[in-house]
DNA sequence: TAATATAGTGATGCCACTTCACAATGAAGG
DNA sequence: CCTTCATTGTGAAGTGGCATCACTATATTA
């Protein structure tokens, strides 16, 4: 088989991977009442703590008025409540409710757990070999966006 | 560092990729004027010839609905085109035009390009390593899916 | 032929996302 | 202090993906 078949069989392994990882993920938060998005912020407030909606906006690489829908989401659903600012009025933090902590709890339990389904019982050297693969991917497909 | 921890470093590295994966695609796509979903859609005809409403329905996972708004976009930009099905009055065809002939070319040949920008030149042990190691995870991925 | 299944679409609604316009507030400089 | 400029957040309006429900037209089958 020429090497560039096995290129391309290897990226479409890659691919459904991808889809079946996305499907995984999606199923979960929908357990939770999240969407991907909604799943996303929680992820984010949960590393970050109480958060301006404007950092929140450039974390996500989205634009703020998006972060304004996504908090209305959240609020309504009872995940997180907005508190002003202590020093600028003009901003506001966002805080998770006990609701929303629990979640941010549960979607690290799912990280680990969904690493060790991947991973755990797999041979040292195939787990080597697969994860430098990967950085090297990783390098090249940085280097060209960036470009 | 324990093996946990080395789990969770490589599926954020993996969840990196499909960031990085999809951003590239998406950009790609819209390049040419598409979407991810109208590509998707552009795709599976390229594979499949003329094809009905309901069969890429089917392909696509989608509801049939859905189909006939992704058509109603890729008719209005010119990809594809509605003929009537020769036999069952009901079904619709879905049809290349000739932009969207090439605009399958044009996919096919960036997926082919992707691939190589992804491996070319990496050292043959190191592929090897990464494609057992990913076949592995995509074992174990379906099956978790499957039951 | 009558009952039933199937292909596609209108209506309606949810979610993610954008840009543009604008109000309230903050910060910097004269 | 006060004017000018920058920034935070939100209303308005639009695009696109997606779903369900109701309905039409056309098969299929008993």
């Amino acid at each position: 088989m020429a090497y560039d078949d096995r290129y391309r069989i290897t990226l479409d392994r890659i691919l459904e991977l991808v889809t079946l990882l996305n499907d995984d993920m999606t199923a979960s938060f929908a357990r939770d009442g999240l969407t991907g998005s909604r799943a996303h912020l929680l992820w984010e407030l949960h590393h970050r703590g109480p958060t301006t909606q404007r950092t929140l906006a450039d974390a996500l690489r989205v634009s703020a008025r998006n972060i304004t829908g996504l908090v209305d989401g959240l609020v309504d659903t009872g995940f997180v409540t907005r508190e002003p600012h202590p020093t600028d009025r003009r901003a506001i933090l966002v805080s998770f409710t006990d609701k929303g902590a629990k979640a941010a709890g549960a979607m690290d339990r799912d990280h680990r757990e969904l690493s060790r389904l991947l991973f755990d019982g797999m041979p040292g050297k195939r787990f080597d070999g697969f994860a430098a693969g990967l950085d090297d991917i990783l390098d090249r497909l940085r280097k060209e966006l960036t470009k």
